[in-house]
DNA sequence: CGCTTCGAGG
């Protein structure tokens, strides 16, 4: 006989209680006569009729735990408490309510819970990410003999996926295998996105190929895979095989598809895929909006990104997050901040990534007071010990161009990871601090943290910039010690320690030692040490094979250029100039800017538009009587920094940097210090002027140009005339 | 079962 029977026949006074709960609940149909359930015509738990029907229906109505109890007490009238079928429900409501605990305290009451219960409280821990939890109950379900079923293991593998468990991973992966499930779609799917979080992605794809039918959600595993690690094209080759195979794409594959064309830089394909996702209908799906922002964002079209921000109904803190970061991206670091500051007006929580972001914009604008506004913000917020925004903070306040602090934030942090440590060393290199450097790397030996390949980097910078020759070469060569290959980059910066030294043959021939063919950074580096020494021949040599490998670089030819200048030769000049007017290149104007009471002041060269330019060239000529009084001496030939404007150019150097050293020094009560910061590099002769300068008004001046900082002071510069 | 924002440099 079926339990809806017996239930009902053995106590049918006592039934109208769930229909008062029906009421109360609105339920959508109310059975009012009692006599509906009296014949037999129900007879499985789950029909609708049955005893445990209603109760599963009562728990579908329950928004919050004590409605769940409520209902709970109710179960010992009916004897049900020991069902396993109404208690499975209640397990799964309890977690739907995010009432987990709860949920496993009725688990744990149960006597001796079969497999339903347990995927209950296992998928219940699997979505609310609670995956250590997960792999605990899969190990007591083990222990208590409970064999898992098809549903147990997606659930089991997203916790050992999630958790890095690798070997847990795998021997459910063999259990999977003794239970025969080969050909089930869901659980070797979840066993294709394990693989892809332990980085396994050749195992993961052995999974996915033996699969006989692929669903979506297989494909997307296996696509998403190769973006995560970093193989976007044989990601999207895989969704063109997807199509080619009649699976149809959803929004969430194409959100990952959509981030495989942004890895690329390929911006006519993301067009292409925007108009894919329009003919699929599918284009006002938020997340997948938000992959489009942040797709366009990344591909520099940053206004098609805001334009689509703006149409978004929803903003949420990801979408916020996607434009913020797209902007600091592309360079553009006030619009970022300014949409930082709108989203807190609008009270719009931000998360680690959105502070992240807009300590990142901030390091890129360099004004320091910003930055303790920013560091301020951050301090006061639940994300102050977050690593990550910490390790940016360092960043940031380097490029500020203040390391006390930077080194402050540094000291704070507990458990400094490699990157921490990275980042603190970058920013001696910076600053030209070698010795600094090398000793923080010691620091970090000693706490036990392996370098890496960045690591790396500014420690062979640092000693660069510092003139440290045998040390930075010593770091060069202990990189095998630590099994780190050099990149292009740490070659580039071995030819830059050496050529900046003046042994330019020796970086050449360092450049033909290598074992893999020398890049563009690497001649590059080159080039600037043969200009510094004015080694003609080499230069060209250098530039032939850069101008091949990257014709579009506006820098290189200037440099060659400069060097033709300072060495006299004006056909050499004339050659290049043709050479960048064929190609369409013209040159990036240099840029300087002042941050006075919280407010930027942009210089160009001979700038003529700040509203008190009168002043600030009176005061630069002031400065320029004074320099040639202490016998300052302008040396012509490296000053060419601008061509065209070569014969025009006066005793009076108007270069950007000057005009904003003029206006900081009459806007700012004396002996203030001035931070400028310039899009190119720093000249010579406005080097060696702003180190005669700094005594002269006994002020300090901190410059950032577009590799590093100089710090003047009392007529000398930090970078020890080596920059 | 699958997805989107994200740190040090170039």
């Amino acid at each position: 006989m079926s339990s809806c029977g017996i239930t009902l026949q053995q106590r049918p006074c006592r039934f109208f209680w769930p229909y008062l709960f029906f009421r109360s609940f609105k339920f959508e149909f109310c059975y009012s006569n009692p006599h509906h359930f009296g014949n037999n015509f129900y007879h499985s738990s789950d029909s609708p009729g049955s005893l445990e029907f209603l109760y599963a229906s009562l728990l579908e109505k329950s928004t919050e735990r004590n409605h769940l109890k409520q209902i709970h007490s109710q179960l010992y009238r009916h004897g049900l408490q020991s069902d396993g079928f109404v208690i499975t429900k209640f397990i799964r409501r309890g977690c739907d309510l995010t009432e987990v605990e709860y949920a496993r305290q009725l688990f744990d009451e149960f006597p001796e819970p079969y497999v339903s219960l347990w995927n209950a409280i296992i998928m219940g821990y699997s979505t609310h990410n609670m995956l250590d939890k997960v792999v605990d109950m899969y190990w007591r379900m083990q222990r208590g003999l409970v064999s898992p079923d098809p549903r147990t293991f997606p659930h089991v593998l997203k916790a050992c996926g999630g958790l890095a468990a690798e070997e847990i991973g795998l021997a459910v992966h063999a259990q999977i295998f003794r239970h025969g499930l080969e050909g089930d779609v869901v659980v070797q799917n979840g066993l294709v996105a394990f693989y892809v979080k332990c980085g396994k992605i050749d195992r993961a794809r052995v999974v996915f190929d033996g699969l006989n039918r692929k669903n979506v959600v297989s494909w997307t595993s296996i696509i998403s895979g190769y973006i995560q690690h970093g193989h976007p094209v044989e990601a999207l080759r895989l969704f063109r095989d997807m199509r080619g195979s009649g699976v149809k794409p959803d929004w969430i594959s194409l959100v990952s598809v959509g981030k495989a064309y942004s890895d690329i830089d390929d911006l006519e394909q993301g067009r292409c895929h925007h108009s894919l996702v329009m003919k699929m209908g599918l284009e006002f799906e938020p997340d997948l909006r938000i992959a489009l922002t942040s797709l366009y964002a990344k591909c520099g079209q940053v206004m098609a990104a805001k334009s689509l921000f703006d149409q978004m109904k929803v903003h949420n803190v990801i979408l916020w997050n996607a434009m913020i970061s797209g902007f600091v991206k592309n360079g553009h670091a006030i619009e970022a901040l300014d949409l930082f500051y709108e989203m807190i007006s609008k009270d719009i929580q931000p998360d680690a990534v959105t502070l992240q972001s807009a300590v990142l914009a901030t390091a890129q604008l360099g004004s320091l007071e910003q930055a303790r506004l920013m560091d301020f913000y951050v301090k006061n917020s639940q994300f102050r010990d977050d690593v990550f925004v910490n390790t940016a903070l360092i960043d940031m306040y380097a490029k500020c161009g203040n390391l006390e602090l930077a080194r402050q934030i540094f000291n704070q942090i507990s458990n400094k990871d490699v990157v921490v440590w990275s980042s603190m060393i970058m920013g001696y290199a910076l600053h030209g601090l070698g010795k600094e450097a090398a000793d923080l790397f010691n620091e970090m030996k000693h706490a036990r943290v392996s370098p890496n390949n960045v690591t790396f980097l500014g420690l062979i910078t640092a000693c660069s910039h510092s003139g440290l020759i045998d040390k930075g070469w010593e770091f060069f060569n202990s990189m095998k010690e630590f099994g780190i290959q050099p990149s292009q980059q740490h070659y580039a910066g071995v030819v830059d320690l050496l050529g900046r030294a003046g042994c330019v043959e020796k970086a050449y021939n360092f450049i033909t030692a290598m074992p893999v063919q020398p890049g563009v950074s690497v001649w590059g580096a080159l080039l600037s040490a043969c200009k510094t020494y004015r080694q003609v021949a080499l230069a060209e040599y250098a530039a032939e094979r850069i101008f091949a490998l990257d014709p579009l670089n506006i820098g290189h030819y200037v440099q060659l250029s400069n060097l033709y200048a300072s060495s006299r030769m004006w056909d050499g000049v004339a050659k290049v100039r043709v050479l960048m007017k064929k190609k369409g290149l013209n040159k990036v104007l240099g840029c300087s800017t002042i941050e006075i009471n919280g407010k930027l002041h942009a210089f160009r060269m001979g700038d003529k538009t700040h509203s008190r330019s009168e002043e600030i060239y009176n005061k630069l000529e002031w400065l320029e009587t004074r320099l040639v009084e202490c016998g300052f001496a302008p040396d012509k030939e490296s000053a060419l920094h601008d061509l065209d404007e070569e014969e025009k150019e006066a005793i009076l150097c108007n270069h950007s940097e000057r005009l904003a050293i003029a206006y900081g020094l009459i806007s700012t009560a004396p002996g203030t210090t001035l931070r400028i910061t310039k899009n190119l590099r720093a000249c010579v002769n406005c080097h060696s002027a702003t180190k005669l300068i700094s005594k002269l008004v006994n002020r300090e001046i901190v410059v950032r140009d577009a590799k590093r900082f100089h710090h003047f002071k009392n007529g000398s510069c930090s970078c020890g005339d080596y920059w």
